[in-house]
DNA sequence: CATTGATATATCGAACTGATATATCGTGCA
DNA sequence: TGCACGATATATCAGTTCGATATATCAATG
């Protein structure tokens, strides 16, 4: 899940770790607070599979890309003085940009348009998908809409039979009530943006999808006929 | 969070690991799909903690209650088929019933009556705690509600800062609002609910919390002047 | 020039999820 | 009768995520 996030992000532009996090926070607002212990570990894992890899556009200038090996500096740390001799002034501390790779747009790709979990936090879920909906194709943008829908429309009939069923408290019953409430504006939200979605697709205006600009991904997703 | 919810359930009536499942996504819908892979772990934990225990309430009969000691039987396996043996007719099966100890009551009402762990899935807790508000003294109750009224409050400046910064695409934009509206929607119901409160201590009619039956807990919380 | 606070990366343990394994019971059906 | 199947039930595993914490640097502040 966080790996599209991420994915996501890094298409736009290179971003460090950091900067990651208060984009996802600040901007998206998706991960409310999303720890370190759940972003480095996951840029470590999406290099590790080349879905992307350090920029190290450094600062001003662009010096020996590769480790000039300091030699007697002890393992781990030298990597971390390394990083900092290399980009030293001009940007702000040592850190490590990271860009996104030919298989990581692939990978993006292939997350966003997977089908969701079915058990995960539907919402979060969702809510990052349609963050980056620019990216998918317009049929499946509107799939993507329509599968939400059907997902809260079950939600409201298991809603329906809870009310039913046996005597809540108060308090409990509210809980129930007002969540069903909310199932049912996320509903009229959904069926304003699918009927947007489909005016648009009726009446095709210039580029309506990111200038995604000849990648060969896009090939592979069935745009077709 | 979870061992909340187990607590609270048990403090109504014993159950066994999978019901406990079923009340929590059918009745009162909170952890939609509550994993056994959490679930058995955290009555593990709670067992271990002695704020439960299970409770062999077993069929017809209350054969000898504890383990008869069947001898050549190998370890895990032993305890299994002597829980099998001891409630064979009456019950569905070999299930382990849990009932809460003394411990476990005092556990509940400091984990309910907590604060917030502030950075955590805010909804879910909150609901969490709403659900379980009946065995709260009444001005807890209201301090919940108020200190989620603020949380809310708070999560909508910071939404107003977002849409006024970076221009988001159509649908982040659309995400973002609805959210926006979303949350004032529920911060509306938390008055509601803070409303009726505050009538409902006005004027106390008969028992309103709950018939917690002098134990000793309660003296704990400060309940007071 | 020491202290504090923001920026930045990293790691740990505990918790949760999704998947899977195992066993038993009840029911339909051949 | 028997036996396949689905529901009930407990348990465990690997992989993620979270919260806390450690470490280091830089900027501002007094």
């Amino acid at each position: 899940m966080l790996d599209l996030a991420i994915l996501g992000l890094l298409q736009e532009q290179e971003l460090h770790g950091y900067e990651i996090r208060r984009r996802l926070r600040d901007e998206l607002g998706l991960f409310a607070n999303i720890s370190f212990g759940s972003l480095y570990p996951a840029l470590s894992r999406l290099e590790a599979a080349h879905a992307v890899a350090v920029a190290e556009s450094g600062g001003t200038a662009t010096t020996a890309p590769s480790m000039p090996f300091t030699g007697s500096l002890s393992g781990e740390r030298a990597g971390l003085r390394a990083r900092r001799a290399a980009a030293p002034r001009g940007t702000k501390r040592s850190r490590k940009v990271y860009r996104i790779t030919d298989q990581g747009l692939q990978l993006f790709d292939q997350l966003l348009d997977a089908d969701e979990p079915a058990g995960t936090d539907d919402a979060r879920s969702f809510g990052l998908r349609l963050a980056f909906a620019r990216h998918l194709a317009p049929q499946a943008r509107l799939a993507l809409l329509e599968r939400r829908r059907a997902q809260l429309t079950r939600r409201l009939a298991t809603d329906q039979v809870r009310v039913a069923g046996p005597t809540l408290d108060v308090y409990a019953r509210s809980l129930v009530e007002h969540g069903t409430e909310a199932t049912e504006h996320d509903i009229a939200w959904l069926d304003r943006l699918i009927e947007s979605e489909r005016q648009k697709q009726a009446a095709p205006r210039s580029e309506n999808h990111e200038p995604h600009a000849g990648d060969a991904v896009t090939a592979m997703k069935g745009i077709n006929p």
